[in-house]
Parts: structure tokens; C-alpha cells; sequence
DNA sequence: ACCTGAACACCGTTCAAGT
DNA sequence: ACCTGAACACCGTTCAAGT
């Protein structure tokens, strides 16, 4: 918010000349995202809603997908912080997971085409986005912990936490997907009897201990 | 394979005049994504795939989203058929549904772009695609179908299998895309133990009835 | 160090015209 | 009925030049 004062004139006009344009250009990017879905996401729509030229962006990223990649990170970092919150919330255990996962399908529910994004094909192979991958790859360590700790509280089965966790996540993301893509509208009118049964399948299935 | 011969000369250069072009762009579109990758999926390298000029798709195809879209019902359409293989293979009931778990997961293996277009958010929303939505709805339905059968059987408890279904559904999808996303990488080296464990899940969950 | 302006190649899409 | 050739607007990306 607060800026030095500028060095010459021209106060007002652009707001981004301070110093982190680059924020500020995955933030346009994701509200475009938002606003006019993917096929508003060009780097020069991007640099317009910025207030800058084109050419700007290759300043702070190497091409499109550099661009798409640091949003992506940004969800999964904001996914992450939601979940934490709805894990803090009063009523841990069987009801903690319940919440995670309404937590979860609301995030994909109100942030659609970013949510999709993060799973699309354009920023799938991270091997040149390690930033991104550093942000996927801790959702997942965050899941794993949260099964571990129901495993200490005798809720979930022995078994790799990791493979558990992995399972976990794995529905909970097609459930996103599935409910995004509508393919559920036939079936289940109001998506919470759905999440409420997956969830439930889930935990079962966890508590069962292994062959 | 065998075609009229043609009316006049020119024989062969140019084999898509017969009258099946529209598939022939679907057939081109889904080798180039096979071979190299979304970026390369644009209407005029299709249209060149083809032998075709540039306009030419447009009069099978409103837009490039058309032609993705059918894309992505083809790939619907092929998925299904590899589960219903993979049903009618010997080893019905609980072997039978992780036979199709292990058939899904190499589905998307072996076509990973074409997978994640299926899924991705070019193609999501399908008001604009009707046959699209059909084919997509068609393989929940199939998946339904084979839980309604492991219900009579005593595999999976009670509930509607719609809901058990979507699921089920939802839980191989997001195992398909966290490992073709190398999510899994640094937990499961070979994701047969992966799928194991979420098939494992997946029946002990159902298998107990509801509260 | 960071940004602009102009340029190039390529794409989606349209349309008059061909057979 | 189906396809071509040429055109237009727009995009990703580059690069010399500005401050």
C-alpha cells in the first residue's frame, strides 16, 4: 500500500512502478482467470490490466507458461491456507476431515477456472516450474500430516500415511472436477449429500487396516 | 479402408476426400496431441495433418473448441470401451473392480494429454457440447452400472450407487491426475502400491453401510 | 535495472470464390 | 455440398532503444 514517493512527477497514473509488478501480474492474471475465464488469459490482456506494455512481462517471466505456473502456485497456496484454517476449526478428528473436504470443494467451487488450472494440462509438467511443484508437493505433505495425526487419534488404519494421504487427496480432487464439470447434476441435485458420502467412504475405508 | 474409386485422376495425394473428413481431423488432432503435446494442437496444424486447407474444418467444426471437444468424446468413448474389456476379463467382484481401477490408471498413462483434455477447463463447461456431455455422462453411467452389480453380489453395502458411483469415479480420476502429474513421485515409485491402496479403500468403504 | 515501441511469425476465424 | 486463397484481428515473443 504505502510507496515512496515518486522521484519526478506523475503520481497516480500507474500504480505498479514501485517495485513489484510481478505480484501484481499474477494477481491481474488471476482475476482474469476469474473475471473472463482461460480464454481471456493472454500475457498482453495480463499487461493491459497491469498498465504496462507488452513487453513487460518477460521482465518476471519467461513465457506464458511461467505466468500460468505462478498462478497455479498461488492456488495451491491458497487451498493450503483453507485448509488449515477449516483444520483449526473446533472438532477435530472424523468431523475435521468432514470440514476439510467441504473446505476443499468450496475453494474449487468459487475459484473454477483457476482450480482447473492447477490441474490443467498447460502447467502439468513441472519439471521447469519448480516453484510450482514446491507448492504442489506441499499440499499433499499437508495432507499426509493430517492423516497421520488421525492415525495417532486410532481413526485411520496403520499404512504408509503417504499412500493414504495420496488416496485422500485423489478424491477429494475428482470430486472438485466431477462436480465442476457437472457431471454430477443429474445424480446428486445438492453436491453436499455427495461430498458427505465420499467423505464417509473414505474414512471406512481408512479405518479398515490393511490385508 | 477400401474406397470408390475416384470420379476423375488424382488418386492418391490426398486421401480425406471420400467424404469422412471429420474424422480424419479428430484422428489428426488426437495424434497430435499424442506426439507432441497441447501446445502443438492448433486447427491449422490439424487441417495441414489432414492435407486440408486451413478452412477447411470449419465445415465440420464450428471452432477449435468444437474440435477439441471431440476430441475429448472420443477419449470418453475409448476409456469406456477399455473398462468394459476389463469387466468382462475373468475375475469378477472385488478382483473385477480393481482390474478396472488398474485399466483407468493405464488409460491415462498411455494417453496423458489426451486424458487431461478430457478433464481439462477448455472442454469443462459442455452447454455448447452436447455429444461431449452425452459421452462424459455415459461412462458415469457405466461405472454405476457395475456398482449397482457388486451391491447384488454383497461387495458394497447399501446406498444409492449413483452417489457411490461418483465416488468411485471420483477417487480413479484424481489418482490418474496426481500421478500423471508426478505428485506421487517421491511417495510411491511404482504406482501399483498406489492404486492398491486406494482400490483397497475404496471397497472397505463401501462395503460398510451407512450410518 | 526495468520498461517501451515496433516488428515477426503464427494462429483463429471469415468470406468470396471455385469445382 | 465441400473446399481453397486471401484477408483481418490478435497473440506470443524478440530486440533495439529509452530512462
Amino acid at each position: 500500500m504505502a510507496g515512496k514517493s515518486s522521484p519526478r512527477k506523475r503520481a497516480r497514473p500507474r500504480a505498479y512502478h514501485h517495485g513489484d509488478l510481478k505480484a501484481a501480474l499474477v494477481e491481474a492474471a488471476a482475476e482474469i482467470l476469474q473475471n473472463e475465464g482461460l480464454e481471456g488469459l493472454t500475457l498482453r490482456a495480463v499487461a493491459r490490466r497491469a498498465g504496462v506494455s507488452q513487453a513487460a512481462p518477460y521482465r518476471h517471466f519467461d513465457d506464458r507458461r511461467a505466468l500460468v505456473g505462478a498462478v497455479a502456485e498461488r492456488g495451491f497456496r491458497r487451498l493450503q491456507d483453507a485448509m488449515l484454517q477449516a483444520m483449526q476449526a473446533p472438532g477435530g478428528g472424523r468431523a475435521g476431515l468432514k470440514q476439510v473436504a467441504f473446505t476443499y470443494i468450496r475453494f474449487a467451487l468459487d475459484n473454477p477456472t483457476e482450480y482447473r488450472v492447477m490441474f490443467g494440462p498447460e502447467v502439468a509438467v513441472t519439471d521447469d516450474l519448480p516453484e510450482l511443484r514446491t507448492a504442489a508437493r506441499s499440499t499433499l505433505g499437508f495432507v499426509a500430516q493430517a492423516i497421520a495425526q488421525l492415525q495417532k487419534a486410532g481413526l485411520v488404519g496403520p499404512g504408509d500415511p503417504n499412500l493414504i494421504a495420496v488416496a485422500t487427496w485423489a478424491t477429494l480432487h475428482g470430486l472438485a472436477i466431477l462436480i465442476l464439470d457437472r457431471q454430477t447434476a443429474g445424480v446428486a441435485p445438492q453436491t453436499d449429500a455427495l461430498v458427505e458420502e465420499a467423505t464417509r467412504i473414505l474414512m471406512f475405508g481408512m479405518a479398515a487396516r490393511p490385508t
